[in-house]
DNA sequence: CTTGACTCTCCACCTAGGGGAGAGTGCATC
DNA sequence: GATGCACTCTCCCCTAGGTGGAGAGTCAAG
């Protein structure tokens, strides 16, 4: 055992899970892709974490929110680890990342707009327009 | 070339490819999941395709940009091919996908200002070690 | 007939995890 | 010490929507 004698807890990955709200598969998924380390494992093998896991797995989910790949999140996370300031860097992928985000809104604009006009068009097309009558939403769609 | 029928014009798959911007691969899955047929084989075991295919494929790619999986496509598909009038149908899942999009702009803008913020925040860091910096990320995802 | 481009099927791989099997561990209780 | 139960371990297979490659066969021009 080391002497960390001041808060020494250590947390199974049950505990990480619950308070995190990801799954334990998940975990020990990001634990395999090198995302996040337990800093040891009990003497039967179970992987035991530091309570600095959790901002980890807050920062993970922030950057997965973004859909940046779990590549690049290892490599931020690694970055912030090291002590490295990855400030600029780190800023940069968000700052293109808000970029590309902004880009996808565009996109999906133009994807609705494209749909209404597509519900239009099909207002008028061959197969008989239903919406004569009350064009009610079906919506029990899903 | 100028002497053949006009009314009996196949294309191989390669030219669907190019014409439809799909990749040849895209195009064979497709065909295995159902989305669309050929409207026959040659002697060697080539698919061929009508022209029709290209409007199939038009829609597909619409309901792929919505996100809407395979086998519903699917179903939108045959639904149409057979005639019966899909508009209702279709029209109240575009509807509602639509919807969707609706959300998912909005989710998007938030998690834009959220990254703005985010980047504010670090701006406050000064360049430093970038542990334990903007902790109030931590809670604002999800 | 030969050549080269095209196409065929089949299988493996990708992301980000999820499900479950079968075995082992931690801890409280008897 | 023994038992019971929850927890955890590793390992393998599965998902959607394709992508990539291997090896074999086909088509059309020269």
């Amino acid at each position: 055992m080391e002497s960390q004698v001041a808060l020494a807890q250590t947390l199974k990955i049950g505990e990480v899970a619950n308070r995190s709200g990801l799954t334990v598969k998940t975990i020990r998924f990001y634990c395999d892709e090198g995302l996040i380390r337990p800093i040891s494992r009990s003497d039967g093998g179970y992987r035991l974490f530091a309570d600095g896991v959790f901002s980890e797995l807050a920062l993970i989910r922030t950057l997965r929110a973004m859909e940046i790949p779990l590549p690049d999140v290892r490599q931020i996370l690694e970055a912030r680890r090291s002590g490295v300031c990855t400030c600029t860097d780190l800023k940069a992928r968000i700052r293109s990342k808000a970029g590309e985000i902004g880009d996808r809104i565009t996109a999906m604009q133009n994807l609705q707009s494209e749909l209404f006009a597509l519900l239009n068009s099909w207002e008028a097309c061959g197969g008989r327009t239903p919406a004569a009558a009350a064009p009610e939403l079906v919506g029990a769609n899903r």
